[in-house]
DNA sequence: GTAAGTAGTAACCTTTAGGTTAGTAAATGA
DNA sequence: TCATTTACTAACCTAAAGGTTACTACTTAC
């Protein structure tokens, strides 16, 4: 286990981990991003969609997913001003990602249900 | 979107997901599993191979990992006392997640850097 | 005329995960 | 003999994520 490689890869692995979870581990994140996926553009759809969310914690959630290349903010000044926020293909890439995570988190809840009912 | 089959699936989605980030969102947590794959298997151990993490930290993050079936403590009575943390297989189940926040991560890094370069 | 919807922001408060320091008691090493 | 190692725990503190309330200025609907 001690060779410089194999440490090396590891800690690069790691390194990636927590950048991953720096990236969509908050709160909101990944419902965010479910909502715009599930086609809700707009800022006060997302909010009712999102059962929870304040205007606050989601302006900010928005503007980190801007930042982080997810999302676009899309301004028509009309009549009046509507801004719309479309999802990248960037976001893509993490369907593998989500996918997994749903997949093991209805696992780990069928095993919880399963160890409670053993209790009963 | 708005029929209640789809709309009771992505719900459920959602749940799943969120306990999923609920069990292993934590700071440490991954990284605990990781060092204890490594073979790091005793307290004092744990807590040098994970650079930062404090005492009381790690023994909070094990206690969660016995409580969700990830990890086994075992102690040897014998002079000194020895314990042992012991990865069960159950924490073999979380190796998808593992794999692809990883190699997400090291995708997402480099374009983070790619994007640094452009603007140099 | 007033309530509600548009997309937020400002100021403030609370919660909690995590960090810090110190200490246990017995055993081994220098 | 003094420091270090074992596996932790207790008490305390901090930072930051997130929650709450109120407000903007304009428009449409009732």
């Amino acid at each position: 286990m001690e060779n410089g490689i194999s440490a090396e890869k590891c800690r690069n692995s790691i390194k990636a981990l927590e950048d991953a979870m720096y990236v969509i581990g908050g709160k909101w994140t990944l419902r965010v991003i479910i909502a715009l996926k599930d086609g809700h553009t707009r800022f006060n759809d997302i909010q009712r969609t999102i059962d929870g969310i304040s205007a606050k914690v989601l302006s900010s959630v928005l503007k980190d997913l801007e930042e982080n290349g997810f999302v676009k903010r899309k301004v028509d000044i009309g009549v009046p001003i509507v801004v719309e926020y479309e999802l990248l293909p960037y976001a893509e890439t993490l369907q593998e990602v989500l996918s997994a995570l749903v997949s093991w988190g209805e696992m780990h809840r069928e095993k919880v249900i399963r160890k409670q009912e053993e209790l009963v």
